[in-house]
RNA sequence: GCGGAUGUGGCGUAAUGGCAGCCGCGCCAGACUUAGGAUCUGGUGCCGAAAGGCGUGGGGGUUCGAGUCCCUUCAUCCGCACCA
């Protein structure tokens, strides 16, 4: 029946015994009693009952809508099998990390437009996967635990099922039989399978692919490392070379190759500087510090070294960036991505040091390695030895002194925090004696042992005995080592470079830089090194030391927090020593600043105050001087980066436009043997290690501290039990404590370390695809059928973490062969954040008294956020707010015009700041449809909104209007089955065309609007046809599956809605032959007139031309010019 | 500072270079014999009594015609932030 129809009302109802019937009819009541008669009251509960007998009433519309969900779930109308037969189709939502807060309304806004996406795909035939599941590894669990006690795998699945249950409320088509849940052994088992195929892999940069690692073992056993050099230039041999041949390659031990083997692995154990964060007692990457303070809590995070597994993404960023042109990501989404990888091109130019002759002398060489803070006393230390020798090293120094071993020897030289005996630095081997006065144990032996083998330096070492009783077998020793190690270049002239890193060798006499701009080579005024730069301990004169040890300390004072608060600060120190511009030749001061980074290029640069801005301020701080290159472009008072200058002051390069400068003062660098073409990027090696309990544990094993791969059969390895969570702060994360599993009884160790939330994210993609498969990450036939993505809808914070590593993982999966695309997702879409709309009370500081938002200029007060749901638009239930908090009872209210008024503020939705929205309670009020239907008819997908539900009264009326025209004025389903008139056929089929393309374009907001008006024009039509109406339902099926399903029953259809197929839409009834013109004089519309369409453009001229309304403007002149565009327009030009 | 996005009624928003404001909220008026957080009908950019004029952040340009294209400027939001 109708629901305004109050013909139905029964004369004879006994309106006291419905009181109590329901709790909200009751509280109607109590809200309009003191306003209202009996007649009120009366009129309240008839429409109370009038709502309830109606068809399409909430009682109904939970009827409905849980009628359908079971039947749904019990006809498995949702599972989806592979079916080579149809096209695939794969949509997929960002799986959620299910929190303890559960869903708020801005959850499901993208899984509502991919759910629709999904159904539509359907109805057109597609065989569509449509998959949902949880990223349930995390730290909130873990803190929850620590906090309350409950173990994360409880909390975790207590919130998947309440994430579960609010997400079966919705109505989405998810095929739950293939969730995945990435904190189950069954899928994490495939983490860490896929983890060991990575540390089982190296990136061959020469197929600019992933390969096996027994490929590489392959190649090193037939020529060394000389095709593919350690990727990581710091490395060294342990005999301290930077390569090796196949000979020595075979002479190493196991541990060695190994070793060896980590520098190639895209899974690497190594010491790295990780972002330490105390508070949480963890490691965070890159992306989870903000400012220098954790993401999570704004706790203050520092560097630290640790021992840390890392994915080598750096090998991909090529790959990453190229990709992108493949990918239908938006233009911000891949900005973000571009910016993160952060790729320069430039090039390296090597200036030469003036005074430093080749080959430092042994206090710079140690200075160089020492710890500056033990530096000093090392070096009083060594002086102090030297001169109190012992017997043997007395004889071996003068017998290596005057022996011609062809290599210089040093004695007493300081290597980091030790003195070794005898130095060759050239081949970079010490030569020790132990001697009775240093009485140091074996323990320490091997301590300095490796030390210096880390340093890259081999070690032999000899007794008291050996040297004085067989110098020469000591002697013959010492020459055949010193002849089978590599020799270390050592550059003394242009024709032959140094190497150019920071912890290469060939450092001391000369400094190379990273540059963008090798076009201003000319204008280079001063050199700036990164304070930490190794350089300079080395190069500092005695006259500036006291200086740069003052600003030395000063920058270790400094925290990264003020680092970054104070950006552009400039500040910095002169070195005393100078640089040789390889190509002006010109002698340029170097200087250290905390503006230049160490992490980035080699942590030095060349300054050219007139074309960059930092070096700009640097050189007007300092008062150095500044050469201009680039002429009228240089102002005197700002820095001028353009290319497109011309060069003066430029040597040879006079006149040339830096365009064209950049390609030839390269060529003249890499010509001088003091320059070379260099990309760069940002983006560091991915930290993949996490102090944490709640994750994935790492498949290895150490075997002498060197981490071996569990054998496949082994997997899972499974997260143990415990009950402690706390992370151990020493950089050991809770596993540690659990010793029964770290530790074997063999010596064997397994890792303490799990792998962040990221790891089980990477694939989850893959796994949907064949979710029980016991065999395989999932089987080759899925993997090739449902293949990539066809469309991700998630959030854009996701944009550099979880991105990059799914795509970085999906690349090493198809490199490796078990994947025919390297490009997870096709098409990614960033539905918009939803905001809470909060609102304030204003207490009066020092009262139990709260002031209306208009009157709290005269008083002193204090924000207070205030449960949304205690205000009505502005309005606060003053009574309700007393209710809410007993220590607010007596509170008292200062009011305006009657009314308290709260402030309110866009912020994001949060528990804390009472402005969450739970889906829950808009569906138990309007239904789930609505709740669909409203969330797309707020806006575009991709623009952030903040929630409101004002008017989501249209929507609810709309599906009402939409449900009238399938029933009678009693309330009677019933269609008509009468021929369509054109009217009636026209707008279904603009309505059918409308919406097909805004699917395809997700533009859900102009579709909800389409089918009000669609809806408004049957309306008035008094359509109640099945030919239209028949083929609307199925339209409407994937915004509002419920009603849609309800009607389509009605309609007689045994069959559910999902299996129709989405009706055609005709040109033909789009048809109009009339077009009313709008007749616009010079741009002005000024009438309509209604021509045939096909009326040719002459006859409409002579008729507009002979119309009133153009005599009343032209005042008789005649027009210039008439343009007349058919179908569209008339304007005539006066 | 760099990069990206967005600026349209009281509000959310809509407009293949062709009648700016579709659709909805809100508001106003009316109908349903009283009542009304229901329903239905009509109205609703601004100024103006009207004729008409003015209107898409501001300024310029291209065009017969610009919310839409170009230049410039301002504001807001997001991302990056001393990356040489």
């Amino acid at each position: 029946m109708r629901l305004h129809d109050k013909s139905v009302f029964p004369n004879d109802l006994n309106l006291n015994g419905l009181t109590g019937l329901s709790g909200e009819l009751d509280e109607l009541l109590r809200r309009k009693d003191e306003h209202m008669g009996p007649m009120t009251i009366f009129a309240l509960r008839t429409r109370y009952i009038i709502g309830r007998m109606a068809e399409y009433s909430k009682d109904e519309i939970s009827r409905i809508e849980d009628k359908w969900r079971s039947a749904w779930a019990k006809n498995k109308v949702y599972q989806t099998e592979l079916d080579i037969s149809k096209p695939k189709y794969y949509v997929l939502d960002m799986f959620p990390y299910p929190s303890g807060a559960g869903l708020h309304v801005g959850h499901p806004l993208g899984y509502i437009a991919s759910d629709i996406v999904a159904r539509f795909k359907r109805i057109k035939g597609f065989n569509v996967l449509h998959p949902m599941g949880f990223d349930a590894f995390g730290l909130p669990a873990e803190q929850y635990a620590i906090e309350h006690g409950i173990h994360p795998a409880t909390s975790t699945q207590q919130n998947i099922q309440n994430f579960k249950r609010q997400l079966g409320k919705i109505g989405f088509c998810y095929d739950w039989s293939r969730e995945v849940q990435t904190c189950d052994p069954s899928y994490y088992r495939w983490t860490q399978w896929i983890f060991l195929q990575i540390f089982e892999s190296w990136y061959n940069r020469k197929e600019a692919k992933a390969e096996r690692i027994s490929s590489l073992i392959a190649c090193f056993e037939t020529e060394g490392n000389i095709s593919h050099p350690f990727p990581n230039l710091k490395f060294r041999t342990p005999s301290g070379s930077d390569s090796f041949t196949a000979t020595q390659w075979k002479t190493y031990d196991e541990k060695t190759r190994r070793e060896i083997l980590m520098n190639y692995r895209l899974a690497y154990l190594a010491h790295t500087d990780v972002n330490w964060c105390e508070a949480l007692g963890t490691v965070l990457a890159n992306d989870e510090v903000i400012n220098g303070v954790s993401y999570r809590g704004g706790f203050p995070v520092v560097k630290r070294q640790m021992r840390q597994w890392s994915l080598r993404i750096t090998e991909y960023a090529e790959r990453l960036l190229s990709g992108l042109d493949q990918i239908d990501f938006s233009e911000s989404m891949k900005d973000i991505q571009r910016n993160w990888i952060g790729k320069s091109t430039g090039c390296l130019v090597t200036f030469k040091i003036k005074g430093l002759t080749p080959g430092p002398s042994p206090e710079e060489r140690g200075r160089e390695t020492a710890n500056k803070k033990y530096w000093s006393i090392l070096k009083a230390y060594s002086k102090d030895l030297r001169k109190n020798q012992t017997k043997a090293e007395s004889i071996l120094w003068e017998e290596l002194r005057n022996s011609k071993l062809g290599h210089k020897i040093r004695r007493q030289h300081v290597i980091g925090i030790f003195i070794a005996d005898f130095t060759c630095l050239d081949k970079r081997l010490v030569i020790e004696v132990d001697g009775d006065i240093h009485l140091q144990t074996e323990e320490y032996d091997n301590a300095r042992t490796e030390f210096l083998h880390d340093e890259g330096f081999a070690v032999i070492r000899f007794t008291n005995d050996e040297v004085s009783s067989d110098l020469n077998n000591v002697l013959s020793k010492v020459k055949k080592t010193l002849d089978e190690l590599p020799s270390i270049k050592r550059s003394s002239s242009l024709s032959e470079p140094a190497p150019m890193t920071i912890g290469g060798e060939g450092r001391g006499e000369v400094l190379t830089v990273f540059t963008t701009r090798p076009d201003t080579i000319y204008g280079v005024d001063f050199m700036v090194l990164a304070p930490e730069h190794p350089l300079v301990a080395e190069i500092t004169t005695e006259s500036y030391r006291k200086e740069i040890d003052a600003y030395l300390k000063y920058v270790e004072s400094r925290s990264e927090i003020e680092r970054m608060a104070e950006v552009k600060r400039v500040t910095g120190c002169f070195t005393g020593a100078f640089a040789i511009n390889p190509i002006s030749k010109k002698e340029t001061p170097i200087w250290i600043s905390e503006y230049v980074l160490a992490g980035y290029g080699t942590g030095a640069i060349m300054g050219v105050p007139c074309g960059d801005e930092r070096d700009h301020k640097f050189a007007k701080h300092f008062k150095l001087p500044i050469t201009n290159i680039i002429g009228t472009f240089y102002s005197g008072e700002e820095a001028n980066p353009s290319y497109e200058a011309t060069l003066e002051n430029s040597g040879a390069f006079n006149g040339m436009l830096m365009r064209d400068a950049v390609p030839a003062i390269i060529a003249e660098l890499e010509k001088l043997g003091v320059g070379k073409r260099q990309i760069n990027y940002k983006m560091r090696d991915a930290g993949w290690s996490r102090q944490r309990y709640w994750g994935e544990p790492f498949p290895v094993i150490f075997r002498d501290d060197v981490p071996y791969a569990m054998e496949e059969k082994d997997l899972p390895l499974t997260l143990p039990d415990s009950d402690n969570f706390k992370p151990s702060g020493n950089g050991e994360g809770p596993l540690a404590n659990l010793t029964d599993w770290i530790d074997f009884a063999s010596g064997e160790k397994r890792d303490s370390n799990t792998m962040p939330t990221h790891a089980g994210a990477a694939w989850y993609f893959l796994r949907y695809m064949d979710p029980h498969n016991q065999k395989e990450f999932a089987g080759r036939k899925s993997l090739d059928y449902w293949n990539q993505v066809d469309v991700y809808i998630g959030g854009s914070e996701h944009a550099v973490a979880h991105l990059l590593y799914s795509r970085m993982w999906v690349k090493i999966l198809h490199d490796l062969g078990y994947l025919n695309f390297d490009e997870p997702f096709k098409k990614l879409i960033n539905q918009g954040k939803i905001t809470g709309d909060s609102r304030f009370v204003y207490r009066v500081r020092g009262a139990n008294k709260f002031v209306s938002a208009g009157l709290i200029d005269q008083y002193e007060t204090d924000p207070l956020h205030v449960d949304i749901s205690l205000v009505e638009g502005l309005e606060l239930d003053t009574d309700g707010f007393q209710r809410s908090r007993p220590d607010y009872a007596s509170a008292k209210f200062i009011l305006e015009n009657g009314k308290y008024i709260c402030g309110s503020a866009i912020e994001k939705m949060s528990k804390s700041k009472y402005n969450v929205v739970n889906p829950d309670d808009i569906i138990d009020k309007y239904g789930a449809d609505t709740l669909r239907m409203y969330e797309m008819f707020l806006g575009p997908l991709e623009q952030s909104k903040p929630w409101s539900t004002n008017g989501i009264d249209g929507v609810y009326k709309f599906l009402r209007r939409f449900w009238n025209l399938f029933h009678d004025s009693t309330g009677k389903f019933g269609v008509g089955n009468d021929a369509p008139t054109k009217e009636e056929l026209r707008a279904l089929h603009k309505t059918l065309k409308k919406i097909e393309s805004d699917i395809e374009n997700y533009s859900f907001n102009t579709s909800v609007s389409e089918f009000m008006i669609c809806v408004n024009e049957l309306s008035s039509l008094k359509c109640n046809k099945r030919s239209i109406l028949e083929p609307l339902v199925i339209a409407l099926s994937p915004f509002a599956p419920h009603i849609a399903e309800e009607l389509w029953s009605l309609l007689g259809h045994p069959n559910t809605i999902l299996n129709a197929t989405y009706p055609a839409f005709d040109e033909q009834y789009l048809k109009v032959n009339s077009h009313a013109y709008p007749i616009s004089i010079n741009g002005k519309v000024r009438a309509t007139m209604e021509f045939a369409l096909d009326m040719p453009k002459e006859d409409i001229e002579k008729l507009v031309l002979a119309s009133e309304i153009l005599k009343k403007w032209s005042e008789g002149k005649p027009p210039k010019k008439v343009i007349i565009v058919q179908g569209k327009i008339v304007n005539v030009v006066l």
